[in-house]
DNA sequence: CCTACCGATCGGTAGG
DNA sequence: CCTACCGATCGGTAGG
């Protein structure tokens, strides 16, 4: 009576379903990844494939949270053993451009991509994407906080407004290196950021 | 023999076609802009709103066309009266500005939107997307190497690496908006187009 | 500008 | 995990 396929195997299926969707949908949004497409590039059936997620929908919610485990590993990981305060602050924007210059996706930043796609509906998937937006914001905030108690950045220091300016030069980086395919774009985010928190 | 509708009524009917495709693509994209769902709208029939067009691809190419309308009427046409050169060049900021914070389209900037939607494909509606923006820049280029000359700006200044950060502030000014509904994102633009431009 | 229709594909379900 | 199927919708065409 032992199942045909055991849990491991289950897990497994899974997480290439995942990791196909999450490379079609950086390329052609959450919208344009469609199950019969899906199924056909994984060579299983349609019902095979939906029985892991439900429904469409539920599909879209466990790609967006391969794609934060992705960003987690490429970026905030990489970046763990660096000092506290601006250098970290410092070594996570180094890791953003790094990320976006080396193409691991290959439509680019998953979440600039899902997030200006969804931006105007609403729904699960809508606040999933807003609330990985603002955990991440947190992260960069609690960094800037730090920094500042260490004297590194000015007492006056407007954190908001930070946040704001490096998230602006990660969408134009993400927008130079998509659309224009032009290689001296990283530079730049570098530049930019250099300006901001010197180094 | 007179026809039933006049040249003047069919450009009428184009125009009303346009303005609602408009409205439809910035929210939903330009995929998401399907023919039932727009002839459904309008009240008339598929066959009869793609006689104006011809195919799918030749609406988008014209919603792309019309979308530059806009956006040229609602900035560079603001401000042309303003003095040459780095005044100039600040009320083009503002009025871009002004531009997102208004809300013209209900999906935010048209732009942003189609370009995070094509950029990972090709065809004749990418190299539209990216033929505007190109276009665009040289018009910033332009007014930021007066500036220069008139030595408003130093003559040093990274002309590429200038656009490259007033992008970035465009990028995240659409972002905070339409995704948080940020009310203090435009404040957040200007502090930062100031920081870059002065004023 | 319309009606009537085409093949293809969509997300999803029944039943095994 | 499969086959077989559902109603709905997609872009597009024929013919008027």
């Amino acid at each position: 009576m032992s199942p045909r396929r055991s849990v491991a195997d289950t897990l497994e299926t899974r997480q290439r379903i995942l990791e196909r969707s999450l490379a079609i949908a950086s390329a052609e949004g959450l919208e344009g990844l469609t199950i019969g497409r899906l199924a056909d590039e994984l060579g299983m059936s349609k019902a095979g494939l939906l029985g892991h997620f439900g429904t469409k929908e539920g599909l879209q919610l466990a790609v967006v949270d391969e794609a934060a485990a992705v960003f987690s590993r490429e970026v905030p990981e990489r970046v763990k053993q660096a000092p506290s305060g601006l250098r970290h602050l410092r070594a996570v924007c180094e890791a953003w451009v790094s990320y976006l210059e080396r193409e691991v996706l290959p439509g680019g930043c998953f979440f600039t991509a899902a997030t200006t796609e969804f931006d105007g509906r609403d729904g699960r998937v809508r606040d999933a994407l807003a609330g990985m937006n603002a955990l991440w914001r947190r992260d960069l905030r609690i960094h800037i906080r730090r920094a500042m108690s260490f004297g590194e950045l000015p007492g006056d220091t407007d954190v908001d407004q930070l946040i704001y300016e490096i998230v602006g030069i990660m969408l134009a980086l993400n927008h130079f290196l998509q659309l224009e395919h032009d290689a001296a774009a990283p530079a730049r985010a570098r530049k930019a950021i250099r300006r901001l928190l010197g180094g």
